[in-house]
DNA sequence: GGACTATATTAGAAAAAAAGAATATATCAT
DNA sequence: ATGATATATTCTTTTTTTCTAATATAGTCC
């Protein structure tokens, strides 16, 4: 591994490392959703909720698609996720 | 899962999820080292590392032992950890 | 077009994380 | 005890992250 290497990993990382954001990946872990339902699932507001969604995007771990009004937000990879989250909860 | 386990869980992604942290854990991995290894082998000053061990220790993903002079670092769970950086080097 | 709903973006403040420099501690060798 | 080596700790500054409030955009319904 080089330094882009570690640096790319370790943004990935961090990029799920915040408690928000790992409701959010749970919540779309169950199934696809649009904001407002997430929004209801976890207990902070919607501006929140947008921005943390755009980093899961920015950074490659979700996508969406439009639907009329709203968008959906859906895991990109949600087989590696699943492993990944399940495999730090074991670690408790 | 409640709200203390996103929390913690969060905590060891944010743990990991530090380039200079994971290039640490790299060279655990591969075998247990002690302070002046891991400098030799990373390309930052001994305060800054020996910063970096006391976060991965503090947080239970290494611990050490005193060999004489010097102090040995280990994985706690290198099993654990090596599936998980797989998994994420994996997703790129 | 205008109001309404769903969502995104921007800006600014506050908190957390990071790095480097300097200093401290502990062990070893003499 | 003294000096040398290995490592830890503290302090300060800079950078990054996070949150909230305010505003903007885009689609729907009338």
């Amino acid at each position: 591994m080089n330094n882009g290497d570690y640096e790319k990993m370790s943004v990935f990382f961090r990029t799920i490392g915040n408690p928000t954001r790992l409701k959010i990946l749970t919540e779309l872990l169950k199934n696809e959703r649009c904001v407002g339902d997430v929004e209801n699932h976890i207990g902070t507001g919607q501006a929140n909720i947008s921005q943390h969604l755009a980093i899961l995007k920015r950074h490659d771990i979700v996508d969406c698609r439009k639907e009329g009004n709203m968008r959906c937000y859906f895991l990109k990879d949600p087989l590696l996720l699943k492993k990944i989250l399940d495999l730090a909860a074991q670690g408790n």
